[in-house]
DNA sequence: GAGTAACCGGAGTATCAATCTCCGAATCAA
DNA sequence: TTGATTCGGAGATTGATACTCCGGTTACTC
């Protein structure tokens, strides 16, 4: 009921549009630090602000983390782009990889939308929106891949979806780099990318996801 | 105050004694497959046997998943042992790795027990025992790690840590594996066996975790 | 085959955490 | 100044899990 978001009917009295300033970038804040499990009372009160107020702005927690991460994925999306226009296949795939999992390594939140249902224990649903534009993530990665493949720098059995894969398995090492106080989630990268490289050690066993399984790798939810 | 466990005080009765067995099994089925965050209640009941029977035996779910485990931790050391009998050093080493991940791909409790606190989502405190048990793992692991290290199939700057931050990845694989149904985590364990080789590479970027930031992460429970 | 100690079952209690509401008090803007 | 809007945070609500309690049953014993 009470006017949420959009719908251009009147601008925000000041004291209220400062107010959503701040949950915002707590929100940011927060979610980076704790991970969408955070509670919108625990994002209120970092930002100096009322549990009330907050829910007066979003409905819940989903709707604070659409408005957040909508920017993130936006950037995530161009940095794959971008990396099309470089010139070495490897290095652009590698690039954009090391890119995308360093921004997650700085945003739990981030990360578990990006792998919800497989990595984060309690799957939001931030419905549609951001879903839709993680997904579309996945045609410019095909693209580095293949071209990857075709320079022959990339092992010729490697798919798009173990790009997936690999952004799955570095959640536990994002955990482990803050408990331990290093970046040794560069570590496990680098292992996993030295894997794909072409060498001569034979195929990789069992076929790679296909895009339908990714789907229900992703939305895997924690059955009742 | 019920007499749970040990002090050969008195033999069970015969109907005690089976539904202890009953909830054993129960436990051992239920926890492979929903992971420690079973209930009792719910083990109890796939037993065939109200709560009250479950708790009067087992003071708690810890206690039940401490007389179940113990024998699957027996059984890892042992192959481990085993592995240092085998010749070929980095058959020895990925042999005994394969085993153990497939082993912890076919029961979640058993793997969320390995990596209690970096991966499991409500560490699970079993106090003592187990965790004794599995700490042990270490040294022949250790062994194995450098014997194929010498040897020189194993890149040069890999570290017996190494191995447990594999396993704790596999995690991720495991559930995957579940949603899609079929074994993708043996993809990617390959992949980053493969990854291990020694190859012309380069060195692996941040050093190693030693024993003691092993030991953080396992114990980096949730904070409040 | 009767008596009793040991045991069973599961409804019910206790606890905890997260989500969201409500309303008196404070704040803005006309 | 005044009324519409927003604030704040105590607490109602919900849902999950952990564990207890006790009337009734079962199995040993003599």
């Amino acid at each position: 009921m009470t006017s949420t978001a959009d719908s251009p009917t009147r601008p925000l009295r000041r004291d209220a549009a400062r107010n959503r300033r701040l949950l915002l970038d707590a929100g940011r804040e927060v979610f980076a630090a704790r991970g969408l499990e955070a509670t919108l009372d625990e994002i209120a009160h970092h930002a100096g602000v009322g549990v009330g107020t907050a829910y007066r702005h979003f409905a819940n927690k989903q709707e604070l983390a659409a408005a957040i991460f909508a920017d993130d994925f936006e950037q995530l999306a161009a940095s794959a782009r971008a990396a099309l226009e470089v010139d070495d296949p490897w290095q652009a795939l590698v690039g954009f990889i090391e890119t995308t999992v360093a921004k997650q390594a700085d945003d739990r939140g981030l990360h578990e939308l990006m792998t919800a249902g497989t990595m984060a224990e309690q799957p939001i649903h931030v419905d549609g929106k951001l879903e839709t534009m993680r997904d579309a993530l996945f045609e410019p990665v095909t693209a580095l891949v293949e071209r990857a493949k075709k320079n022959g720098c990339l092992r010729a059995d490697a798919a798009p979806t173990d790009i997936a894969a690999i952004l799955f398995m570095m959640g536990v090492n994002f955990t482990m780099s803050e408990a331990v106080g290093r970046p040794v989630w560069k570590r496990y990268l680098w292992l996993l990318l030295d894997g794909l490289r072409a060498t001569p050690c034979g195929k990789l066993p069992v076929e790679a996801l296909d895009f339908d399984e990714l789907q229900t790798a992703l939305t895997a939810a924690k059955k009742h």
